[in-house]
RNA sequence: GGCGCCGUAGCCAAGUGGUAAGGCAGAGGUCUGCAAAACCUCUAUUCGUCGGUUCGAUUCCGACCGGCGCCUCCA
């Protein structure tokens, strides 16, 4: 079996084929740093993370690019309304991104560009365009592309140009374009613009990027200085991205290059609440860092987002996560157990290290298969369970066991963060536990579940053992 | 109107032209002083509805019902 994922661009499932291998070039498009990021635009993230770890496990070498937009309408608007310079307005919104993307365990990609310090890549860019006439400059100054002299227009998102409708909300540019459909590339600057310091000199006049001159110049950027190619083997976004960023994206890259800007579209569909996507416009959001003042282990969220698959809405709900945070535990609970073993000599063949085989035969199958983390998940717990009745019945074998669950974590990552208590807690337990025993040896279990009872109030949970008592903050 | 997604047990959710993974919740049991954890047993004759194709459809086709997204700067 060989990766197999489904490309957008001709709506099928295809076996995955890097233009370089091993290298995988993937750009995935960050977020726009005008605010909180919030749970939604994670799931696409996660998403691409779980693309991102699988690639690596399956021994590509990943080359991880992720933008970040920091400047755009909503940056300005903020930035604007905050009475504040651009920078200074998305700063910490940078920093809180990356707070949010450790807190979830994302891996870092390799590098994050940002739109305001990858002007000069646009600007060449603009001019590829202007010197091929695929763009022009509008009786405004501003800069737009011409979606008639790019004859591929309307593939990936199948919207046949004479279809495009004229959305209701008609800029105030329209007059200044050849066609009502063609999109800007480099807009004229505003007072606004320069107010908050988002405007930049170019020889086709002092002005800003328009969103998506963004990604393709930083993704041309990275690949062509470091690789010297022009194409990315993968691309990916969230579904309202199809139209019409990518689309516009791969008219700009494609006009400008002559070559295919990405071998692989990917997409992942939305976090819903009550079956409507979640949005900073609808009010229905909730940000990452929300979850994380409420204590939720970050292993739930991501638990929770592998058992949908990606290209399928999921509803959210304090439920759903709830019986995910409880998944994490009973993974938590196998994985420990199973290393206890694994340190205590159960080494070599045996019924674990059997389990463990089956476990990643059907772990890659599932991955592999346009990754399929819900079936992979089955595989999971299927391992657990089967994992948990050998170890009941003494089998040996843990340490292969131990080191297949640890690949598979490598990828998906959903143990539970462990928990520790200060040493000056964690000493006060350990003598409350042991006059519990003391307690229970002269067979006063009153005096014995008073203790236990006093614990759990301050959220500490005992486990009897037959090797002892064990206790764990919650 | 165009382009798409979805409808599977109480909840979440995989899946295949041959008779329904997994998680959570629930019931009973084993173990335990009691719990907890783990294990055992049980919990959809059925996959939105109606037709069609087929020896056979949840899976393919059609219609319909219901929910949702995108259609110029939303992940």
């Amino acid at each position: 079996m060989t990766l197999a994922l489904y490309n957008t661009l001709t709506r099928r499932v295809e076996p995955f084929q890097p233009l370089a291998p091993p290298r995988v070039t993937l750009y995935t498009c960050g977020p726009t740093v005008w605010n909180y990021a919030h749970l939604g635009n994670f799931r696409t993230f996660l998403f691409e993370d779980l693309l991102r770890r699988y690639l690596e496990a399956s021994g590509y070498d990943v080359f991880h690019i992720m933008n970040l937009t920091d400047v755009d309408d909503r940056t300005i608007k903020a930035a604007r309304a905050a009475g504040t310079t651009l920078r200074r307005h998305t700063e910490p919104f940078v920093r809180a991104f990356f707070e949010d993307r450790d807190y979830l365990r994302l891996r870092p990609a390799h590098v994050h560009p940002r739109a305001t310090e990858s002007v000069p890549a646009m600007i060449v860019l603009v001019r590829r365009l202007l010197d091929r006439g695929v763009a022009y400059q509008g009786d405004d100054g501003s800069v737009y592309f011409a979606i008639d002299r790019f004859p591929g227009y309307g593939r990936l998102s199948r919207l046949d140009r004479r279809e495009i409708k004229v959305g209701a909300r008609v800029a105030s540019d329209e007059y200044a374009k050849e066609d009502p459909r063609d999109f800007a590339l480099w807009k004229k600057a505003g007072p606004d613009d320069d107010a908050v310091g988002a405007a930049w000199d170019a020889p086709f006049g002092r002005g800003r990027p328009g969103w998506h001159l963004e990604c393709s110049a930083m993704s041309l950027y990275e690949i062509g200085t470091r690789f010297g190619v022009e194409t990315l083997d993968i691309h990916a976004g969230g579904v309202d991205l199809i139209f019409p960023h990518h689309e516009d994206e791969i008219a700009q890259s494609e006009a400008a290059t002559g070559r295919p800007f990405a071998r692989w579209w990917l997409h992942g569909e939305f976090l819903n609440v009550r079956g409507t996507k979640m949005s900073k416009r609808f009010g229905n959001f909730l940000a990452a860092r929300d979850l994380r003042e409420q204590g939720v282990d970050a292993a739930a969220v991501r638990l929770l987002f592998w058992q949908t698959h990606y290209r399928k809405p999921l509803d959210f709900t304090d439920e759903a996560l709830a019986a995910a945070g409880e998944g994490v535990r009973r993974l938590g609970e196998f994985h420990a157990r199973l290393a206890g073993a694994a340190g205590k000599g159960s080494r070599g063949e045996g019924r674990l290290a059997e389990l463990a085989a089956e476990f990643e035969a059907a772990f890659r199958a599932a991955l592999d298969d346009d990754l399929n983390a819900p079936q992979a998940c089955a595989a999971l717990f299927q391992l657990a369970h089967a994992g948990n009745r050998a170890l009941d019945a003494g089998a040996g074998g843990a340490a292969a066991a131990v080191a297949a669950l640890d690949r598979a974590m490598a990828v998906l990552d959903v143990l539970p963060t462990p928990r520790t208590a200060d040493p000056d807690l964690a000493r006060w337990i350990e003598a409350q536990v042991a006059a519990r025993e003391r307690a229970r040896k002269s067979k006063d279990f009153k005096e014995a579940d008073r203790i236990r009872g006093a614990l759990l109030a301050r959220g500490v949970e005992l486990e009897d053992t037959p090797t002892g008592t064990k206790w764990r903050v919650v």
